[in-house]
DNA sequence: GTCTATATTTCGATAGAC
DNA sequence: GTCTATCGAAATATAGAC
């Protein structure tokens, strides 16, 4: 809290003035990230276009957006390491509504796409709920591990601005081709 | 502290008789798990294999692994983003070398055995570091992120078993999929 | 080595002046 | 609304008996 409140400018009692506890700043922040991620991940793969423009504009959001927020997917994880008893409420407040019923109905219409897909010999069969756990995992990850990824790989800053670049140019072919059949 | 020392049967004067303190209580914790998890990685990369061998074991190791011991991921992630100041130095206390050193010479073999594939018109051309960073994250980004997904995609602890099972079987070809022309 | 009891520090939360 | 000063609880660490 002292150290949240000194990166802001005020002092721990303003914090508790305003969110009347830490877990309550805690869920504030948490309920903020998740409105952010998941309405844009539902939305993406809800549309009406093609798999391969799914997958762009995925890509292209989630990196773009967690080059500018790079503590988010640790933060986000620690989360859910620590707390995870909390996190189904956190999520229904940050979504609106049951989290466990908007992913399912985009499943399932991802699964239609697929099989339209197969069928159409354009692509691989696989399991819907796979592929956008994959899709996700290649986005996310390298920001959540990147502490590690840096001295592992000995990248500064600016190595791993350039690594961000390159995989937004490469991961879209990436998953393409990992489809195909 | 107190939460360790009963789950261990003992108390906690006893767990600072041993480890002297909660950082290096903790910082056993890391080695001991990043000493399991870095070598079986550059282990497997640098063997003298097949790409596709390579996939095969990488995956089978890191998900068996990883079913047996769930909280690694997210405790791993959780610390680099608390401490990633001391994770330099819990590196190399673990893998008892230069962390910086061990992947870049992987990654360099790796980039040979994949332009070799490349020239031989078995392979697309991908950079080598992603292709190990588009790996690992495949197989330890799910188990990280467990807690949002069983909530998001309803699954119980059967359900992820069931996941994880399926994936054992299809990610494999997911990845070779995505490494061919 | 292992325990109980206790000291010390840290941290979340509140009181009260302005 | 915002601050300083302080309380009280919890957690880490230590002392000392066995």
């Amino acid at each position: 809290m002292q150290e949240i409140a000194s990166e802001a400018g005020v002092n721990q009692a303003l914090l508790h003035y305003y969110f009347r506890s830490k877990e309550r700043l805690s869920a504030a922040v948490f309920q903020q990230i998740a409105s952010r991620i998941f309405p844009a991940l539902a939305q993406t793969l809800g549309a009406d276009i093609s798999l391969d423009e799914k997958i762009g504009r995925l890509i292209a959001i989630y990196l773009d957006n967690l080059s500018q927020n790079r503590f988010v997917p640790g933060y986000l994880i620690s989360e859910l390491h620590h707390h995870p008893e909390r996190v189904e409420q956190l999520l229904s407040g940050a979504l609106g509504a049951d989290p466990g019923l908007v992913m399912p109905a985009v499943v399932r219409s991802l699964e239609r796409q697929i099989n339209d897909g197969v069928r159409a010999g354009v692509l691989r069969p696989i399991k819907a709920q796979q592929f956008v756990i994959n899709l996700i995992s290649l986005c996310i990850f390298p920001f959540a591990a990147r502490p590690m990824l840096s001295i592992v790989f000995g990248m500064d800053d600016a190595a791993f601005d350039r690594f961000i670049d390159q995989r937004r140019k490469e991961l879209p072919e990436f998953v393409r081709s990992a489809l195909r059949p």
